[in-house]
DNA sequence: GCGTCTCGGATTGTATACGTTCCGGATTTC
DNA sequence: GAAATCCGGAACGTATACAATCCGAGACGC
């Protein structure tokens, strides 16, 4: 993908993440094409990508609009998201185990580290955008390019339902993460995927409480 | 999507996942516009759709290959899948429980019975056919759109995996598939989720002893 | 007064033109 | 002889122009 493109689809997919364009919001490639300083190509590029992500709807020769969040499917979206997130930190065991993953418990362990300092230093932004970091890391890390292409997808849909609320990662949230690596270093590939299901079980039970306090 | 940009999109697609383009091949734009008989606008469009599906890989300024099939990945794919594809058919029955999903039943026991058919006539290629029809009909039913979307992406990778090899669709799965669509007719979404998921893996197994037996 | 039909503006869809980047081969140099 | 460099062609990336399509306002008829 070209420059521009990339720019305008990586623009657009945060003002709709983070709600700067309502659901429900109608664009036109003009508009975009000018609050983005760009021709309308690159901005149909954008469009296409968003709309094959689910968060664009757009009908035949009558424009884009901003899809509604997917609150209802959140428990379904954490199911999926258990079952292949346990899988790839399963993954990451093995290849630790058999001696092929160099760096990668070093580049968590700094993801971790990095973690804890921001909830110290009580940054939640940081952590928010670090808790995404360490996620991706064991996705790729994982080397099973199938499941981090899931992954991504169901992630930032699960992100654009958090959004809409305050996102927090408690210090829980970095303790789970830091016993996951531990058992990623170990190569303990059954207990990397448990820890991990355990972990994305108590993320969605505290993601639930905080949609019902609203 | 225009008329040009959706039949090429299809068209691709279908020549990729049936192996008519071979993984590796190397794709210009140019080309393809000239065998889809179009301009690049609508070429560019279906290169990108298929390379977010991850069908095609492609670098900047260098154009698209055909991405490899991810046979490593199969085991993954049923795992994410046999969650997935349970949690629709639980939802299924439970909106027919609430007696939302008018002439959902009807539909899907359409498609068993047409599976009985072709499977008497020794018609693989229907039953194929029928069987991604079921399955996606369960999805549609279920009304979670993001299980939809995710089951589209799977279930097609699981599907170009597959064709590699000789497609059979046995008599086992059809009797299955008729089990499973008395549960979401009794409304009882416990056992139609159970049963999807029995089903879902009693056909990764059968596959992977196929696959090893190439 | 309400529904329907038609027409005009607006927006998307496609084609073409041009600039930019990248890859591969030939040349040069060590 | 091998490696680095440079150059030419080819392909992608973006912009612009034009055609096809759709939506809504207004007029007309009932």
């Amino acid at each position: 993908m070209g420059a521009a493109a990339e720019r305008v689809t990586e623009a657009l997919r945060q003002d709709v993440l983070t709600g700067v364009l309502a659901p429900g919001s109608r664009l036109t490639e003009a508009a975009l094409a000018e609050r983005y300083g760009t021709s309308r190509v690159p901005v149909r590029e954008a469009v296409r990508a968003l709309a094959a992500d689910g968060f664009l709807e757009l009908r035949p020769n009558a424009g884009a609009t901003v899809a509604a969040v997917p609150v209802d499917d959140l428990a379904d979206l954490y199911a999926v998201r258990r079952v292949a997130e346990g899988i790839t930190a399963s993954r990451c065991a093995q290849r630790v185990a058999a001696g092929r993953a160099e760096g990668l418990v070093a580049e968590l362990s700094g993801i971790v580290d990095a973690g804890f300092e921001a909830l110290a230093q009580d940054r939640p932004a940081e952590g928010a955008r670090l808790n995404a970091e360490f996620h991706a890391a064991v996705a790729r890390g994982s080397q099973a390019q199938s499941m981090t292409m899931v992954l991504r997808r169901v992630s930032e849909r699960i992100q654009w339902a958090y959004s809409t609320t305050v996102a927090q990662q408690g210090k829980r949230a970095w303790t789970e993460h830091r016993q996951i690596v531990v058992a990623i270093a170990a190569g303990n590939e059954v207990r990397a995927g448990q820890a991990m299901e355990r972990h994305i079980e108590r993320s969605r039970a505290s993601f639930h409480t905080g949609v019902r306090e609203r």
